[in-house]
RNA sequence: GCCGAUGUAGCUCAGUGGUAGAGCAACGCAUUCGUAAUGCGUAGGCCCGCAGUUCAAAUCUGCGCAUCGGCACCA
């Protein structure tokens, strides 16, 4: 007799050995029909799987989250057996299932034409209606290995190879397609559906080895339903129409050319954009007790040779040729502030010194990584650092982190992640050291009331670091804050404070971001808010818009009294319907749109339309003067 | 950097070897209109670049460059 647990709590006693279909079969029709798979003490297994021992057992049906997953890698499995149909020269290597879908890398000479792509879904969809029966079954390794060898399938004999001794080799059957898999799988190829379409072509290196040979992947998406499927492909269609390079040409907020290529030109509205983050974060940093300075943009190749970046970054920094000298144009500000910090002698009585540049840097990216905003060549971190002793680095973290939060709430970012980093395995300073840094780190991100998850050895070789990682209103995840502990570039570049004792002592160095690049995060902005950005950041904040030319002359005070009061605004005087005009500005997505007509201008008021849709309001021209600027100063005026 | 696709008017795109096209935007004229498209007209092109094939190339071939989608990279 074996007990199975369900999530209720009740528990059914059964003869074993027993399967997960029988299960749901003696539940009821209904479930043994939707069954698609069963979990067994929380992990995902097939509804075939014998259970022989006491259990936490549930049924996965369609409408559980565990059954997507399930489901995609079918999809990917099917995939695979179409692609092996029509193309019996290809290779299959894996197949995962991925966030809203699926991919599976293949081997072929002839690379897959987006034609194909057609022909591969068609096919899926007929395996679906063959409704093969999918069957797990072990392997002996050698046979495995063997079996797949002499059927021309390197890439899975080499898979075998790798999968450690004391593992089941499992190989998922259906029809005459058979492949190497861990599993699970729906019970039939049936239950897939037709809620899938495959996506796009790409090439990816075996094993995520840019050594290795190059792959073809293809990439699709797969729903329980179709109703599932439309959701997601309108959310992609939603997704470009806020691409910010489309926004950035349609609000003329800044263009990319090829004759400057990584670099931003950015035109008036986008660069009124970028100066208000950037007055909104000096403020910030003032009063967070910052100082700012400003460092040189080409420095002596030995200045990098010291603190270790040439030896490691060599290939990625642009250089200049002086004299007989050879400069590097900046990829990043430490070494610089490191020196202002080495001027004069610091005493302990002067830390922490936060020192902060909106430091302009170059780094000579892979052309192939170049993406809009979001990876450039020519950008601007926000970029500051804390010097300071052991002691203080608690205190310091969880300053920066609440400054952080407080930011990211300012810029619409509720939902931040944290990610710790702890020690990599090559790494420089004791382990006491890192004790400490990892201790202090923890403590700070706890006492700042965050959560972190841990991303083991994944810290810088001088520290173990924080990464911030903040939720967009599509729900599309960014990294951009990061807070590193650094004790090596104090040491590689000799920096010192005297300490109480009279002697000198090495301080610690807090690197720390908050929006990472400018141009990063104002992409990351445009695309958040789908260039309908809060009055405070809006390039162009109002827009005075008349009804006839009768109200020409009062529309001009109306404008020139917003431009006293400080309010961004333009005027329309154009003889155009008012349609027309309203409807321009809102493609514009000015966020307020004055209008003026005989009536207002002879009652000195405006009938204010705002872009969020709420119904217009006629005010005082005074009154709606007062709103708005109260409005534009932003969060700056209630911090 | 690697794999694949793409490159035609400001934008979105059509045009498969024989005179370069549409819609929107722009400009001009008329229209003075009350909250998301007024009408008519005009102008606009090194068809990414360089070679080649051909009587003839936006179109075919080769080589570049850029962009896009991924992969790899990201101090």
């Amino acid at each position: 007799m074996v007990n199975l647990t369900l999530p209720d709590g009740s528990i059914r006693k059964y003869d074993a050995p027993i399967t997960g279909a029988d299960v749901a079969a003696d539940i009821g029709p209904g479930l043994a029909k939707a069954a698609l798979a069963v979990k067994i003490n929380g992990e995902l297994a097939d509804l075939s799987r014998s259970i022989t021992e006491d259990v936490a057992f549930s049924i996965v049906t369609a409408k559980d989250e565990d059954a997507l997953e399930v489901l995609r890698h079918d999809a990917a499995h099917i995939m695979a057996e179409a692609v092996q149909e029509l193309y019996p020269d290809t290779q299959v290597t894996i197949g995962p299932a991925i966030e809203n879908g699926f991919y599976y890398d293949f081997a072929r000479e002839k690379p897959f034409v987006p034609e194909d792509l057609e022909k591969i879904e068609k096919r899926m969809a007929e395996i679906v209606d063959r409704d093969e029966v999918i069957t797990r079954e072990v392997w002996a390794r050698d046979d495995a290995i063997n079996f797949f060898k002499q059927k021309g399938e390197h890439y899975k004999a080499q898979i075998i190879e790798a999968i450690p001794e004391d593992q089941d080799v499992s190989l998922y059957r259906q029809g005459d397609f058979i492949d190497l898999c861990r599993g699970p799988h729906l019970p039939s190829t049936g239950k897939l559906g037709k809620a899938f379409k495959l996506m796009k072509l790409a090439g990816a290196y075996w094993r995520g080895d840019s050594n290795n040979e190059m792959l073809q992947r293809i990439y699709g998406t797969a729903w329980t339903d179709k109703k599932q499927l439309a959701a997601y492909l309108t959310m992609l269609e939603e997704a470009e129409k806020r691409d910010h390079r489309r926004l950035g040409r349609e609000m003329e907020l800044f263009h990319l050319q090829d004759v400057a290529q990584g670099s931003v030109f950015w035109h008036p509205k986008g660069w009124t954009l970028y100066r208000a983050v950037q007055d909104y974060m000096r403020t910030n940093l003032e009063a967070a007790g910052y100082v700012e300075v400003n460092t040189p943009q080409l420095v002596d190749r030995k200045l990098w040779e010291d603190s270790g970046h040439w030896e490691k970054f060599r290939e990625a920094m642009f250089v200049a040729e002086s004299e007989d000298r050879l400069l590097a144009i900046k990829p990043m500000n430490c070494p610089c502030h490191v020196q202002i910090f080495k001027q004069g002698t610091t005493s302990y009585r002067d830390l922490p010194i936060r020192m902060a540049e909106f430091g302009s840097c170059h780094r000579n990216e892979p052309s192939g990584a170049l993406h809009g905003l979001m990876r450039v060549r020519a950008f601007t971190q926000d970029d500051a650092h804390i010097f300071c002793t052991e002691d203080q680095i608690t205190s310091e973290t969880k300053d920066f982190c609440d400054l952080l939060l407080r930011i990211y709430k300012d810029f619409g970012f509720e939902e931040v992640k944290v990610k710790f980093s702890d020690r990599p395995e090559v790494r420089a300073g004791s382990n006491e050291t890192w004790d400490k840094a990892e201790s202090a780190l923890k403590e700070a991100t706890e006492a700042a009331g965050l959560e972190w998850t841990l991303n083991p050895g994944e810290g810088a070789f001088y520290g173990p670091k924080l990464e911030f990682v903040l939720r967009d209103a599509i729900g599309r995840d960014w990294q951009c804050g990061t807070l590193q502990v650094d004790f090596v570039l104090p040491e590689r570049l000799d920096a010192t404070y005297i300490g109480v004792d009279g002697e000198k002592h090495r301080p610690v160095m807090l690197h720390r971001a908050i929006l990472g690049s400018f141009e990063r995060f104002l992409g990351i902005l445009m695309e958040n808010y789908a260039g309908k950005f809060p009055l405070w950041l809006a390039p162009v904040q109002a827009v005075v818009t008349t009804i006839t030319s009768d109200a020409d002359d009062y529309a001009l005070d109306v404008y020139e009294a917003l431009k006293t009061a400080g309010i961004r605004a333009e005027i329309d005087v154009r003889n155009e319907k008012i349609n027309y005009k309203i409807r321009e500005h809102s493609h514009k997505k000015v966020p307020a749109i004055f209008v003026v007509g005989k009536r207002e201008a002879e009652e000195n008021k405006v009938a204010v339309r705002r872009l969020d849709g709420k119904d217009q309001e006629i005010l005082a021209l005074a009154e709606a003067i007062d709103i708005l600027s109260a409005e534009a100063k932003g969060p700056l005026s209630g911090s």
